[in-house]
DNA sequence: GGCTTGATCTTTACAACGTAAAGATATGGC
DNA sequence: GCCATATCTTTACGTTGTAAAGATCAAGCC
């Protein structure tokens, strides 16, 4: 109960006193439709606003920079504008996290759909996660190691099964089954779970910097892709003929 | 040159004023050497406490509640306190990790030795991995998911290679080879890098309770760690007869 | 057109945090 | 006995998240 946040459900309040704000003239200017110069009905999409300001503090400054004050700042408003349209500092990360998962899935799709091959589909897909990740460093943190992320959240859980569900149509194809919805075998079950941590732990202790020490040993500067797709193919039980 | 953490290379002020601080018999009581009922000398082990402090909680609190304030007043001294021994939060957060590689790491060799045949070594190993991490997911989370790791750190950096080293012998055991210290050919990175994705990322995302839509799937409640099992034994290049 | 209403944004306020600096105190060497 | 120093406490400051109240504007109603 100390969780309830408002969140659009405004607490109108009593109010009506005297003590006149400052001018409308001293707030900031960027206050306008987006791609629409004219019309700066209210005060424009704040909304959208705080989410693109979040994605620039977070790429700049990290995850621990990213504070409900410091994006209110970029985006020009008050340090508690943010408060009425995300309840609180989790949610605010937590529709940004979804945004990541829905980019992070697209990404996914687009390298699959590419490939013909099915075993071909599962490794493009894997590339694409690890892509991803060293592309959007900061968007990847917020994913997978924030410790305020709310999944009741359905945009945030809509999003992140949906990526991991991608992964796992990467697993079907590359071994020419159908993953089904209710009942699961345990060695199918052992086939996703592989899949998944392959690359997301490879993913994981790349960016940690944990690899480095490996990919230094390895003749003359090989990349982590490299690394990642020798890997992979060591993993898949019947190796391709490529 | 912002972050001259003093720790142990005290500041001498110029001090000599009056106002007397509180009575002694005001401080918290439990000031007493280790395990040795006398000799309370000046305030006893400080440092220690303040890590098993730490460690509680952590546990408790998990690692949103690992504050600086919050160790302090679980030792019962003031808030000010750790920072002599630890020069910051990061200090102490690194001290505390470092002591969590150091279990991790005995309790993956103690599972290792306890096998004969070298490629259970490496399956005992990555099972003692997995196994820790449930045990001590606070600790986990210090190790793994903390932004607050100074690596720079002596006792981080070693007790940090020290497991990974560890899990790197597993895999060379369970190939009947020896890793290299100098070079490295792409098969050989490729099959440390496999194991320690594997483990690392079936850890983190068992931790993240990504796994359990997978588990609840298979029949009648199997284990994480027969998942584990089955993951890993499809994933070593030569099944082995057992 | 004046008025109300509700959503949006700002101001103000407060507790908790990390950290620095200065004051107090006991320990060990002399 | 005395003092230098390491250890611990007090005090203070800036930052954060969050709640609550005040201000402002768009839209609708009469």
């Amino acid at each position: 109960m100390a969780k309830t946040s408002r969140e659009n459900k405004v607490v109108r309040t009593v109010a009506r006193t005297r003590k006149p704000a400052r001018a409308a003239a001293e707030r900031p200017a960027v206050r306008r439709r987006k791609s629409s110069g004219d019309t700066p009905y209210h005060h424009g999409d704040l909304r959208e606003a705080l989410l693109q300001a979040a994605e620039r503090v977070l790429e700049r400054d990290g995850l621990a920079g990213l504070t409900l004050r410091a994006v209110a700042r970029e985006a020009g408003v008050s340090h508690a504008a943010p408060t009425h349209h995300f309840g609180d500092l989790t949610g605010l990360v937590s529709e940004l996290a979804a945004i990541g998962f829905r980019m992070f899935n697209e990404a996914m799709n687009a390298a699959g759909n590419s490939e013909t091959l099915p075993i071909m589909k599962g490794l493009a897909s894997a590339k694409a996660y690890v892509a991803y990740a060293q592309a959007h460093p900061g968007m990847y943190g917020v994913m997978f190691r924030s410790a305020r992320l709310d999944y009741s959240r359905p945009s945030l859980h809509e999003a992140s099964d949906a990526a991991f569900a991608g992964l796992t149509r990467g697993v079907g194809a590359s071994r020419h089954e159908q993953i089904p919805q209710d009942g699961l075998a345990l060695d199918q079950a052992a086939a996703i779970a592989r899949a998944w941590s392959l690359v997301h732990g490879f993913t994981t202790l790349l960016l940690d910097g944990r690899l480095t020490g490996i990919l230094e040993r390895l003749p003359e500067g090989t990349s982590a892709d490299k690394l990642l797709d020798a890997m992979l193919r060591g993993a898949v039980p019947r190796p391709p003929g490529a």
